[in-house]
DNA sequence: CGTATTTGACCGGCGC
DNA sequence: GCGCCGGTCAAATACG
C-alpha cells in the first residue's frame, strides 16, 4: 500500500443520487452517474458491490478495490451531495426510518436553529477572523486556572514520543442551506475557526455521548457557498440517540454510518496539512437535510477538487432516470436503523 | 438555573 | 526561533 500512487487521483461524482425526501419515507434513488472521470468503474461494481463494501467491517481497500483504486491512499474519503430539489420516483433505494412516521412530531431533532445561528454567523463574520486581536483575557500567568487547563489539555492531547494520529476521515459534500446537517447524532459544538481562502468559517463539532468521540467539521465551500463540506472523524460507537430514530434524522444516518464503515480500514496516511481535503473517493449523496427544496436553483454537482485541471461543475443528470451499474442498489441495514 | 453555543486564547505542528 | 495555521479548550454568554 503506497500511500502516494493515487494521491493525483480525483474521482468526481462516482454516483449521483437523487433525494426524495420530501416523501418523509426517505426515499432516494441512485443514479449511475455516466460521468466517471478518471476512473472506470469496474463491472463487478456493480449493485451488490458497494452494499457490500458499506455493510459490515470493511476495509478501505475492500471500498478501494471495488471502486476501481489498486490500494489505499488517504486517511479520508470524501463524499459529495447535491441536493436537487427534485422529485422522482424512486424506485431503488428505499430507507425508511423504522415507524418513520408513527413518532412524527416527538422530540426528533433537537438541534435546529443553530444551523441558521451558524450560517448566519458564517456569513456575517466570516473571514473577520483574520483581524482577531487578542483581547485582554489574562489566561496565562493569571492563577492557576491557566496552567491547570493547560496542563489539562497537555495530558489529553499529547503522548510522550507519539504523536496524536488523527483518524481516518470521512467527508461528504452537500447541497444545503443549513451548515449543521443533522445526522441523527447529538453534537455539540465546540469550536470554529476561520477557513483559510474562505469566507466561511468552519464549525467542529463533538459527539455528545460520553463514550464517543467522534467529531465532525462542517464548513461551506468557497467556491460553491451552497455546499456545505461535512467531515467525520472517528466513529460511533454506539447506537443512535433513541429520541432520534425512526423519523428523519434517523435516515439521515447514513452518513455517520457509512463513514463508520469506511472508518474500519486501517488506514495511515500522511495527512497533507496543506489541502483540505485529498479527495480519493467521491460520491454524490442525497441530501435530506434540505429544509426547503424549493430552491432547486442549485441542481449542479459541487466542485470538489479545486486543484483538479478538469474540476468542473457538472449538469444535473436529465430527469429520466437512467440507471446505470448501481441501479439496484440496496442500502444495507445498517444504515437504516430500522426498529426490529 | 441548567445546558448549549460563542469566541478568544492556547497548543502543537510546520515552514521559513 | 518565530510566525502561521489548524484544532481545541473553556470562560463568557445566550438560550430554554
Amino acid at each position: 500500500m503506497s500511500d502516494h500512487e493515487h494521491k493525483d487521483l480525483y474521482y468526481h461524482d462516482l454516483f449521483q443520487y437523487e433525494d426524495h425526501e420530501h416523501l418523509n419515507g426517505g426515499m432516494i434513488s441512485i443514479n449511475h452517474n455516466q460521468n466517471l472521470q478518471g476512473i472506470e468503474v469496474p463491472s463487478y461494481m456493480n449493485n451488490t458491490s458497494f452494499a457490500e463494501c458499506l455493510k459490515g467491517p470493511m476495509d478501505y481497500n475492500t471500498l478501494a478495490t471495488a471502486f476501481g483504486l489498486a490500494s489505499s491512499t488517504s486517511d479520508e474519503v470524501i463524499f459529495s451531495s447535491a441536493n436537487e430539489g427534485d422529485q422522482k420516483p424512486a424506485e431503488h433505494i428505499r430507507y425508511s426510518g423504522g415507524g418513520g412516521d408513527g413518532d412524527g412530531g416527538g422530540g426528533e431533532t433537537p438541534l435546529t436553529p443553530n444551523s441558521s445561528v451558524s450560517s448566519s454567523s458564517a456569513e456575517a463574520g466570516a473571514e473577520e477572523d483574520s483581524g482577531k486581536s487578542k483581547k485582554d483575557r489574562q489566561p496565562k500567568g493569571s492563577s492557576e486556572d491557566g496552567g491547570d487547563s493547560s496542563k489539562k489539555v497537555m495530558s489529553k492531547a499529547k503522548k510522550k514520543g507519539e504523536k496524536k494520529q488523527r483518524e481516518p476521515r470521512f467527508a461528504f459534500m452537500t447541497k444545503s442551506e443549513v451548515d449543521h446537517l443533522e445526522d441523527g447524532y447529538r453534537w455539540r459544538k465546540y469550536g470554529q475557526k476561520a477557513v483559510k481562502n474562505s469566507p466561511y468559517p468552519r464549525s467542529y463539532y463533538r459527539c455528545t455521548t460520553q463514550k464517543c468521540g467522534v467529531k465532525k467539521r462542517v464548513e461551506r465551500s468557497f467556491e460553491d457557498p451552497s455546499t456545505v463540506i461535512t467531515t467525520y472523524e472517528g466513529q460511533h460507537n454506539h447506537p443512535l440517540p433513541a429520541t432520534l430514530r425512526g423519523n428523519a434524522a434517523a435516515s439521515s444516518a447514513f452518513f455517520p454510518h457509512a463513514a463508520a464503515a469506511f472508518n474500519y480500514a486501517p488506514i495511515t496516511g500522511s495527512a497533507g496539512p496543506s489541502s483540505n481535503f485529498p479527495q480519493e473517493l467521491l460520491f454524490q449523496m442525497p441530501h435530506h437535510y434540505m429544509i426547503n427544496n424549493n430552491n432547486q436553483g442549485s441542481s449542479r454537482s459541487v466542485v470538489v477538487n479545486p486543484h483538479h485541471p478538469h474540476h468542473q461543475q457538472q449538469h444535473q443528470l436529465p430527469r429520466a432516470d437512467q440507471h446505470g451499474l448501481l441501479q439496484d442498489l440496496l442500502f444495507p441495514s445498517m444504515f437504516l436503523k430500522q426498529e426490529p
